[in-house]
RNA sequence: GGGGGCGUAGUUGAGUUGGUCACAAUGCCGGCCUGUCACGCCGGAGGUCGCGGGUUCAAGUCCCGUCGCUCCCGCCA
């Protein structure tokens, strides 16, 4: 028989009790952790979202709540009223922080059963499989691990806001329900029941609400926002993520950068880091030439080298032939390395080859019995010592060597990079390393699409000195944008905006965009910018991720309460789920099966 | 859309070249135990080896398909 809650208040939670306490009368609420039954005594760990504190059962204190008690299990909800005392220096509990005192029960309220959890509510069940922990996500919630997680997670949006309000910047609401655009990730879409066939699209980011609240004067705006994107899944990206969304009036991008560096000190604050501003800045030419990323962990070294002059004279074909077809030779240096196996390269190889299509990767060895590698005999040892001396690599490291068509050749180093980083425990994970890339192309082209595209989004501004160059050469048109990158995650992106009609439009031209369609589209921004736009910019960070790093987590999964799998489903809530038909009339939709 | 890994008691794992009853730990249930905190000891229950098909005298094991989870490429203005 289950007890009632009724007037029982909780004196203490379970992670306050102190020595100073002892002989205090507490009550405690929380779980059953952990039931030790030895006979006659009872030991019993309750856990709440701020402690465990061991409660004693025993007999000749209240025979009757003693015998109460061995009924209790795993994650039983109970109320236990007694006496605080300090334990015996014997007995002391160095692991807990209540572990110098027991309570000695003398009530005990059951106020809830539990079946038999799937898996144990405690930390360092890594190996249990992630669907159990995502059906149960309401269990694995109340682990101390996740509990911290969100505990951090609030601590940050709680700095944002207090340090922004700071800035002056105004906290304001954008619509959910909003328009379909072009550019950029799929939209979910939601069905218009009024205007029949008719769709909203969810917000991908408030990108242009936030532009247009600058154009209405509030000057400093902030939103900690969901965003919502219909692309595929991976370990930091989910389909609804979390948007720390800011935007700035009069402002160029070094005072964006000044407040975000203010900002991002104090959230470092929060985990005991002492990040200071100005952080480093790297254009996105040398990002992606010397790391081959745009969003280079710089936690450790191993930079890409450019071996292209030296390899266009060499006696290796493959390569001089390369660099004589404009392409290029370039590599790196993996330190400690030259133990690695022929078949574990050749692992890497394969992958490489899949995944960026690169056409081999050549190795040499550097060992106690001096160079080694198959290409040895076609460059000869003074060229091959040449190399290691421009990579920096010594006795014992392995060069790996690719050649091909630059942006190619550099994007696989980049991977490799990062896979050796890894395999070899180059990274400090205890190190934070944070930077901006600055510098962006503002256009790409898209092959299969035939057209630029921009790479940052359409209202991004050119820098001022390109402008010209829109027109004549979009190619080269370098934008106002920038990322910021920690431990080799984006974990935000911004840009000072186009505040001109007249450039807006120039833009949407260069896009491939009619003026039509841009009316079509953009016509409300457009006539927002002939009324007295304001220079303006912004940036927006992504929680989760900063989240999940601060938290020293390798999944976005660890960071948000009830998140999708890689299929995009909820496993708690079985959705995305079928409705009925009277659901779909409603709304004018048929829905087309295959097969 | 493509590639890699995983799927065996509630859970986490082991299971050789195909061949007595599919094994261990933990959890669960019962018993004993007054200083445990990974409590200990004794006993017990617990399985459609993800699912479907095939090869074979015989399949957890080999083959084909499929589903789910996961990591990566594509995709993610």
């Amino acid at each position: 028989m289950l007890d009632h809650l009724g007037s029982l208040k909780r004196t203490h939670d379970c992670g306050a009790l102190r020595p100073e306490n002892d002989g205090n009368r507490v009550t405690l609420l929380g779980w059953v952790a952990k039931r030790r039954d030895l006979g006659a005594l009872i030991f019993i760990d309750v856990r709440d979202r701020y402690g465990v504190t061991q409660v004693l059962f025993n007999p000749e204190i209240a025979e009757d709540v003693h015998n109460k008690a061995k009924t209790l299990r795993s994650e039983f909800v109970i109320a236990v009223s007694g006496i605080v005392r300090k334990r015996d220096p014997k007995t002391v509990n160095a692991k807990l922080a209540t572990g110098e005192i027991e309570i000695y029960a003398d009530q005990l309220h059951i106020l809830n059963t539990a079946a038999t959890p799937p898996f144990p509510i405690e930390d360092n069940i890594e190996n249990v499989g992630e669907e159990l922990r995502l059906k149960y996500r309401f269990l694995d919630l109340r682990r101390p691990k996740l509990q911290n997680n969100f505990i951090l997670r609030h601590k940050i949006a709680l700095t944002v806001r207090n340090y922004l309000d700071q800035q002056n910047f105004l906290e304001l609401e954008t619509p959910m329900l909003t328009k379909s655009t072009p550019e950029g990730a799929r939209d979910f879409l939601v069905p218009s029941r009024v205007q029949k066939g008719r769709f909203y699209a969810l917000p991908q980011s408030p990108q242009i609400f936030k532009q247009l609240f600058m154009v209405s004067g509030f000057e400093r705006y902030v939103q900690i926002t969901r965003c919502f994107r219909d692309e595929d899944l991976r370990a930091d990206r989910q389909p609804e993520f979390t948007q720390i969304d800011m935007e700035m009036s009069f402002v160029q991008r070094e005072d964006v950068f000044a407040i975000l560096e203010g900002m991002m000190t104090r959230i470092f604050q929060l985990v005991g880091e002492d990040i200071q501003g100005p952080f480093p800045q790297l254009s996105y030419a040398e990002a992606m030439n010397r790391y081959g990323s745009d969003k280079p962990d710089t936690r450790f070294g191993v930079m890409i080298e450019d071996f292209s002059e030296a390899a266009r004279t060499c006696g290796f074909k493959v390569f001089s032939d390369t660099v004589s077809h404009n392409g290029v030779v370039k590599g790196l240096c993996a330190p400690g390395a030259a133990g690695k196996s022929r078949k574990d390269i050749e692992t890497l190889e394969t992958w490489l080859k899949k995944d960026f299509g690169i056409s081999g990767l050549a190795w040499l060895k550097w060992g106690d019995e001096g160079f080694s590698g198959p290409i040895l005999k076609f460059l000869g040892e003074e060229l091959v010592s040449q190399l290691f001396a421009q990579a920096g690599g010594k006795q014992g490291d392995l060069l790996l060597l690719v050649a091909g068509p630059n942006e190619r050749t550099c994007q696989a180093l980049g991977a490799l990079r990062l896979q050796l980083g890894k395999d070899l425990q180059l990274i400090d994970e205890s190190k934070f390393a944070i930077l901006w890339v600055v510098d962006f192309p503002l256009l790409e082209l898209d092959a299969e699409a035939g057209r630029y595209v921009a790479l940052h989004h359409p209202f991004t501004s050119p820098l001022d000195e390109d402008l010209e160059k829109l027109e004549s050469n979009p190619g080269e048109v370098r934008a106002k944008a920038y990322d910021l990158v920690l431990n080799g995650f984006e974990i935000g992106g911004g840009s000072i905006r186009i505040h001109r009609r007249d450039v807006q439009s120039a833009m949407f031209k260069a896009l491939g965009l009619s003026p039509e369609e841009a009316q079509e589209k953009f016509g409300f921004l457009l006539d927002a910018l002939s009324f007295g736009a304001p220079p303006h910019g912004g940036i927006a960070l992504g929680l989760d991720r900063i989240t999940m790093i601060l938290s020293g987590e390798k999944s976005l999964r660890e960071v948000i309460a009830f998140p999708k799998t890689t299929s995009a489903t909820c496993m708690m809530t079985e959705s995305p789920s079928e409705v009925s038909v009277h659901q779909l009339l409603d709304l004018g939709i048929q829905v087309l099966r295959q097969g």
